[in-house]
DNA sequence: CTGAAAGCGCTAACAA
DNA sequence: TTGTTAGCGCTTTCAG
C-alpha cells in the first residue's frame, strides 16, 4: 500500500502538501493539486484512517450497543441513527450485547479502547457498563432504556403510560383477568411497562395483577404463555411487554388452539412486522422507532460538539393501535 | 487518559514492559507484572486501540456489508458471523449499503483506509465496489450473493435450485399460470433465482413465464404483485423471490381480498419471520441463514490465516416448506 | 529479563 | 503558498 510519501514523491511536492490537498485545504496552488491527484490516481492511493486518527486523537466512529439484532425494533431504530451518522460524516460500528451484562462490557470496553467518536446505548442493565461509560470522556447517549444509576443523554418513550393504555384497553373491551408478561428485572422498559400495567390494574380492575418474568425473546413469552396456560385460573388477557414476545405468546395459543381474541386477548408494546398480516392481526402499542433512533443520533451530535451541556432527556410518545387480537 | 508511559512511571518501569505484560508475554519477572497490573488499575488505563492498530499495521475489526438491515435474512446472517468473530477476537462493523451500489462503494472505501482486517460482503452489485475489493490486498468473502466478476471466497446457497423446486411445486399443486417476481438484475440472487423458474417453466409448464423485476423490499412486491393482478390474464400463482417481497404481495393481495391459495398460490423464497403465524401460513424455500452467516466467517479466518490460498466456493442447499399458501 | 530507541502514516505548528 | 519537523501511543527489534 502507497503511503502520503509515495505520493509526494510522485507528485514532486511534499508529504505536507499532499494532506492538504486531501483534506480540501484552499491554500493550494491549483497546479500543484492537479500533481497531487493525478499521483494519488496513478499510485491508487488511499489514506491510512488509522494513521489519521491517531494523529488527530479522534476517530469517525460511533458505536451503537443494542441487546438484539434479532429484534426488527433494534434494527428499525438503527436505521434512525445511521441516516444521521451518515450524513454528519460518522459510520456506525454496531454491536450486539444478546442482553449479555458480560457482552455489552466487553463492547463498551472495546469502543473506549478504539476511540469512538461517541456511544449509544439500549442497555441490557449492566451497571458495570454504565459506570465505565460514564467514568471515560466519551460522549454517550441512552436510547430506549435509561443506562442504570447514570445521568446521560436519553431518549426514550413514554413506556408507563402505553403500557397503562395498553391494559385499560384490554379491560374497556371487558376482558377482567388481565395479566402481564415482561422483560428482566433491571431493563428500564421492563420494568416502567410493568408498572404502567400495575397501575391500571390498581385503579380499575376487577382481579388482580399477576405477573410473569422472562427475557424479551419470542421463546421467552412461549414459555410465559404457556405457565400462565397452565395456571389454575388462567387469564382471559394478557399485556405482553415487547414484540418478540408477544409472537411466542401468539405462537403458544395458537398450537394449544386457544381461540384469540375470544378466549384470550392480546396486546403487545412494540411493533411488530406485519402485525396486520398475522392472525389475528395484533394490537400492538407502536413506537416512533426510526425517530427514536434518529433523535438519539442528533443527542450524540450535540454531545460531541458541546460535551459540557446539560444532559437532555427526549420523552417521545407510544400509541394504541387496535386490531383484531384484542376486540372481544 | 492515560498513555503507557504514565503507567510506566506509576509502576517505576519502563514501556515495553507494560507492554509486554499487557500482551501475555511470559518473558517478564512476576514482581514487574504485578506492579504494572496495580498502576493500570490505579491509573484506570485503557491501551489506546488506534496507535496499537497503527503500529502493527492491522486491526481486528471486520467490516461487514450487507444490502439491507431491515431484513430478518440479513440479521440472522449477521448473527452468524459475529459468533464466529467474537471467538477468533473479531469485532464486527455493519454497513448496510441499503441496496444502493453507491452507498456500498463507500463502505468498501472506508473499510480499506480504516486497515479492516477482513471484509464479508453481500454485494448489491456495484462492479466498481468488487474492482476496489479485488484490487486491494483485503481478504474478502462474498455471502449470500455473487461477487460480480471477481474470483473470492464464496458461500451461497443453489438458487437455483430452489427456485426450481418452489416452481415445480406450485406446478404440481396445479396451479397453471405461474407468474415469478424477482430482484435487481445483476444481483445474483435475483438472476438465480430466476433462471431456476425459468428452467422449471420451460420443461414442464402449459404456460408462458411471466417475469416481474422490482427491488428487494417490501413496496417492491406490493407494486409487482399489483402489477400482475391488473394485467388481462392475471397468473394464478406466484413465485416470490425474497421474503420481504412476499410480504409485500402478500399485504396487495389482502387488502384487494384475492384467496389465498385459492385463486393465487403464493411461494417465497428466504425464511420469513413468523411465516406460520400469518394468514395464510407460507410456503417457503429456507435457507440455512446462520449457517451461511458462519460458514463465511470461517473462510474469512481461514483467507486471513493464508491469504494466497486458492478460493473456495461453498454451496449450501435450500429447503421447501410447504404452507398452506401453496396447497390448492 | 528489561530498557532504549525507532517508527507505523499521518497532520499541524512553525518557518521560510 | 510550501516544506520541515515533531509527535499522536503503541510495539518491537536490538543491546545490555
Amino acid at each position: 500500500m502507497p503511503t502520503i510519501y509515495d505520493v509526494a514523491r510522485e507528485a514532486g511536492v511534499s508529504a505536507a502538501t499532499v494532506s492538504r490537498v486531501l483534506n480540501g485545504a484552499t491554500t493550494v496552488d491549483p497546479a500543484m493539486v492537479a500533481r497531487v491527484l493525478t499521483a494519488v490516481r496513478e499510485l491508487g492511493y488511499r489514506p491510512n484512517a488509522v494513521a489519521r486518527n491517531l494523529r488527530r486523537s479522534r476517530t469517525t466512529l460511533w458505536a451503537v450497543i443494542i441487546s438484539d439484532i434479532g429484534n426488527p425494533f433494534f434494527t428499525a431504530m438503527v436505521r434512525g441513527i445511521e441516516d444521521v451518522a451518515q450524513r454528519e460524516g460518522y459510520s456506525v460500528v454496531l454491536c450486539n450485547s444478546d442482553e449479555d451484562p458480560v457482552k455489552e462490557e466487553t463492547y463498551v470496553a472495546a469502543a473506549l479502547s478504539e476511540q469512538m467518536a461517541g456511544v449509544i446505548i439500549s442497555s441490557s442493565g449492566s451497571v458495570k457498563a454504565a459506570k465505565t461509560l460514564t467514568g471515560s470522556p466519551v460522549p454517550v447517549v441512552a436510547v430506549d432504556r435509561e443506562l442504570p444509576r447514570a445521568v446521560v443523554d436519553t431518549v426514550v418513550v413514554d413506556n408507563e403510560a402505553g403500557a397503562r393504555t395498553a391494559t385499560e384497553h384490554l379491560l374497556a373491551a371487558g376482558y377482567r383477568r388481565v395479566a402481564c408478561i415482561t422483560g428482566p428485572e433491571g431493563v428500564s422498559t421492563a420494568d416502567l411497562r410493568l408498572r404502567g400495567y400495575t397501575e391500571a390494574m390498581r385503579s380499575s380492575a376487577p382481579a388482580e395483577p399477576v405477573i410473569v418474568r422472562t427475557d424479551f425473546r419470542e421463546q421467552g413469552g412461549y414459555d410465559a404463555m404457556a405457565s400462565l396456560l397452565s395456571s389454575p385460573e388462567p387469564p382471559d388477557a394478557v399485556f405482553v411487554a415487547n414484540n418478540l414476545m408477544t409472537v411466542g405468546a401468539l405462537r403458544c395459543l395458537a398450537e394449544r388452539e386457544v381461540a384469540v381474541p375470544g378466549r384470550m386477548g392480546l396486546v403487545g408494546f412494540d411493533e411488530i412486522p406485519w402485525a396486520d398480516l398475522v392472525h389475528p392481526s395484533l394490537t400492538t402499542v407502536t413506537q416512533p422507532t426510526y425517530e427514536l433512533g434518529r433523535t438519539a443520533a442528533r443527542l450524540l451530535v450535540d454531545r460531541i460538539a458541546t460535551p459540557a451541556a446539560k444532559p437532555a432527556r427526549i420523552v417521545l410518545s407510544a400509541e394504541l393501535h387496535p386490531r383484531r387480537s384484542s376486540s372481544r
